[in-house]
DNA sequence: ATTGAACATACCTGATTGGTTATATAGCCG
DNA sequence: CGGCTATATAACCAATCAGGTATGTTCAAT
């Protein structure tokens, strides 16, 4: 599964600035700000998760996007999509139906 | 940002359990095969992140889903959603086109 | 009041991970 | 060839984390 991988902010980063145009690996270490091993790692992984690609080009690296494993994270998501739609609607005709009541309830949406 | 709540397996899992239907902590303690404990770090994990939300009956704790956040993971997947249906589209064409060519291509996905 | 049930929190531990610096590898150019 | 450029890999470190056991807290039922 991609998840783990996207949960990175860097990585969801990189795949931000692919979406736009292939990079070579100098320029993602620029616009990232870190160290060039580090954004080799990186790439590494989103090659092994198979969502960028490399083309060679003599020393050069250019790195591209491939969307094809986020199609899994859509698929994850699919069975909820319709309902925050739901939920907004009744809150909505909730919200409607009853302008400002005190509303005790007994939900909670971590108390911390 | 939701996505590293997402990353745990385990954690998509309690979400699709509670998909269809609120439960107790230990329903899905006995569901997950971990420990209370373990359930109970998890779901304060998700708790914290938005994604569920806890109803007080005496001594039992419903858990129930609460999707909203997850709608920022689907707008982050917004601009890629194109993408892959016109990528599929192009190498449909692409193998209609030209059936078993050698193809000599300097493409690489992890040649690892 | 005491016990037991349901859950949360504290604490510890081994594994993973994001970052770094140092070093290897590969290809261009003089 | 020799040195320079671009990138990858190795080795290391501090922080985070998932999991467990032990213990606290709250409430119902007797």
């Amino acid at each position: 599964m991609p998840f783990d991988v996207l949960a990175e902010p860097t990585r969801r980063h990189i795949l931000d600035l692919l979406r736009e145009r292939p990079h070579l690996v100098g320029e993602l270490t620029e616009a990232l700000g870190l160290s060039q091993p580090g954004t080799s790692k990186h790439l590494r992984i989103l090659r092994e998760a198979g969502l960028v690609r490399v083309r060679h080009d003599a020393q050069r690296r250019w790195y591209e996007l491939d969307p094809e494993p986020l199609r899994q994270v859509d698929e994850w998501l699919t069975p909820y999509r319709w309902m925050w739609a739901s939920r907004l609607d009744a809150l909505e005709r909730h919200l409607d139906t009853m302008p400002d009541e005190p509303e005790n309830s007994d939900h909670e949406r971590d108390p911390s």
